[in-house]
Parts: structure tokens; sequence; C-alpha cells
RNA sequence: GCCUCUGUAGCUCAGUUGGUAGAGCAGAGGACUGAAAAUCCUUGUGUCGUUGGUUCGAUUCCGACCGGAGGCA
């Protein structure tokens, strides 16, 4: 029974704001489990208020791993998050526990559910040397090259998405391999576990935009700007690639530089939100292994109602 | 009260020497295998303020009216 050997784990994923912290937690307490943050910025430790960490209250002495894992002037990226995520899961698996992702990281999530990580690392000067060539002989030129070591790969990749094409390039300048063949054999070693994804969002996109409203105007009331002081004076922005690339502080480094008026600046942060939350929807949306809840107008206690229902199917179903 | 300017896509505006229109921004959709809260791609029909008139035909010309801005009294 190949199927049967893969481990069941649950997961919660849905746009910014949609309220997967608490139905996290709910489950959690419910199921027993414990959660694992899938989120690329709650890894950082010193940015609380901007990437909505939820408080020791709200986690209501649930365990929570892989936030506050990293400095912020420390780079961080996907194969970093797929590592130590497999490390949580064992020890909560050796609990007897279950474990419950909870993010709006697609791509960490299904990077982790995917597994085989071939090694591939990076090299940044490689790509600080890539980056010249582009902007001296132009996205064309770049895009020529790897149209000729990896046609299929290429295709896939428009010329102008700079930063894909240099990492494309990389993977053969690194390991001998193109991507194509990187990625096949990466698929080949398969995921080991067998996830049951619970997709939280709104009937209404307007609904979604008015809770980031809210939630933005309230990490600006838990002093999001003071925060994002302190992370500017401490270097964060020059020093991190990642850490810096954070909704909620960049948007109002105008403002604390002088630049821009407060307001226009949280004006910049919203847009940016919700944007950001569109892109989220986009990457769900593709994935037809979710079970959507619909949170318009709902109680927590109704949407984890309707979740542990979904979570009862799918483990009965198991059984039979 | 009079004079001048102005009213075109959600916003800021362009344009049509009369044959029912187009940019930027916003918005929407999509892609995504080691920077992912990032990066990239696609996408613009709207009573051209209202109403009469001239005309084969008006958003475009003329009149009136209704908004808005400024000036003179």
């Amino acid at each position: 029974m190949p199927e049967g050997a893969k481990i069941r784990i649950l997961a919660i994923v849905g746009p910014t704001a949609s309220g997967k912290s608490d139905l996290a937690v709910r489950l959690a307490e419910r199921l027993s489990g414990e959660v694992i943050s899938c989120d690329s910025m709650q890894i950082y430790r010193g940015m609380d208020i901007g990437t909505a960490k939820p408080s020791a209250a709200e986690m209501r002495g649930i365990p929570h791993h892989m936030i506050d894992i990293a400095e912020p002037s420390e780079d961080f990226s996907v194969a970093d998050y797929v590592g130590q995520a497999e490390k949580a899961v064992r020890s909560i698996l050796s609990r007897g526990r279950l474990p419950i992702f909870c993010g709006g990281t697609g791509f960490y999530l299904d990077s982790f559910l995917r597994g085989g990580f071939e090694p591939a690392e990076t090299n940044p000067k490689l790509r600080e040397r890539l980056w010249n060539e582009a902007r001296t002989f132009g996205n064309e030129f770049l895009y020529a090259r790897l149209l000729a070591i990896d046609p299929e790969s290429a295709e896939a990749i428009h010329p102008n998405n700079v930063r894909r094409v240099i990492r494309a390039l990389e993977i053969y300048e690194l390991t001998g391999k193109t991507k194509t063949e990187h990625e096949r054999l990466s698929r080949e070693a398969g995921g080991k576990y067998d996830p049951v994804i619970i997709g939280l969002n709104f009937q209404d996109r307007a609904e979604l935009y008015r809770r980031i409203d809210i939630r933005v105007d309230k990490m600006l009331a838990e002093g999001l700007l003071a925060e994002a002081e302190r992370l500017l004076k401490a270097g964060v922005f020059e020093r991190s690639r990642t850490a810096a690339q954070a909704i909620g502080y960049k948007e109002l480094l105008g403002y604390l530089r002088g630049e821009v008026a407060l307001d226009k600046a949280v004006e910049m942060l919203k847009q940016s939100t919700r944007r950001y939350a569109k892109r989220q929807l986009t990457w769900f949306r593709a994935n037809h292994d979710i079970n959507w809840i619909m949170a318009d107008g709902k109680t927590g206690e109704e949407i984890a109602d309707e979740a542990t229902m979904i979570w009862e199917r799918a483990t009965n179903a198991d059984k039979t």
C-alpha cells in the first residue's frame, strides 16, 4: 500500500487577513495538533507587528513552529524552510500530535509537500554577474543563452523575468544540469506527505479588502511605525535581500525619511497588501486539491466546524 | 448678475479638421521548483454633463440648462 504509507497532515492556506491563524489554533485544540507557520516573513525575529505574528494570547498555549527562526539580516530561502519544517514535522509526530501548516506562502508549502530538493545551491556572486550582463546587454541577451542550453525551461519563462532566467542559468552553471533536468529529478523523488488542505477565502472580494484595511490600521495603532524605524536603524533594508521585501516596512520608509506624507504611505501599504492577497489567491486557485471555506459572515467557531468536517471526511475516507 | 475657462473609462487627462474614442494610474486575470510579502506576463465600450437645433450623420458645430474653477462687479 504505497499510498497509505504517506503521512497525513493538515494545512490551512488563504490570502492575508483571511483568518488562518485563528482557525489553525482552533483546529490544533480540537485535533491535538501543533502549528507550523508557513510564512516567508514570520521567519524573522523582530518583525512582529508587520508580519501579523500571532501573539502568545492568540496562540492559547498551542506550540507554533517556524516563527522567529532567523535574523532579518540573514537571507532565508525556500530550501531553508523545507529543511527546517521537515524537522518540526518529525518532532510533532514523535509527540503523537498532528502537524498543522498555516500560512499564506504557497510556494513554501508546495515545496515542502513536493519534497525531493535536489542539491543546487545559490551563488550570490554569480547572480550579481548575470544581473550586470542583463543590465548592459539587455534581458534578451541572457534569455538567448538560456534558450540555447535549456529551451524547455526557457519557453516557460518570460525574457523580462530576469530573476527566473538567472536562476535557470545558475542551476546549469552550478550543477551542470539544466533546470528542466533538475526539476525532473526533484519530481521523481516525490513527497511523503498526504495533506488535507483547507483554503480560507471570501465570496466577496471587497470584504477581504475591508479586513485588510482594518488590519493595517490596527498594525499602525500597535506601533508598526516604531517597528519599521527600528529595522531601518538596524540597517536591515541594506543588509538583507529577503527580509527587506516584507510588505509593511518598505512602504513606510518614504515617510520615515520625510519624503512622503503618512496617509500617502499608509495608502500604498494597503494597496501593496491587496495586491499581495490577489497574487496569493492566484496561486491557491491553481491548486485543485484545496477544500475552500467561504468565511463571509461566519464566526470563528462556525468556520472551525466546517474545517473539522472536511478533515473528518478525508480521514474517514482513508479507512475504507 | 455679467465674463472667461471647464465637464470624455473608478481617478488624472489626451483626442476626434463632424463618421460614436485612447494613454497613465487604479482595478481584474494569469505564471511561478533555492530572493516568493519577491519577480514577471496579459487586459481599457465608456448614455464623450443634460437637452434642443444644424446635418445623411454630432461626443465633436450652435443655443439653452445643470455641475465645477477663476475673474469683474
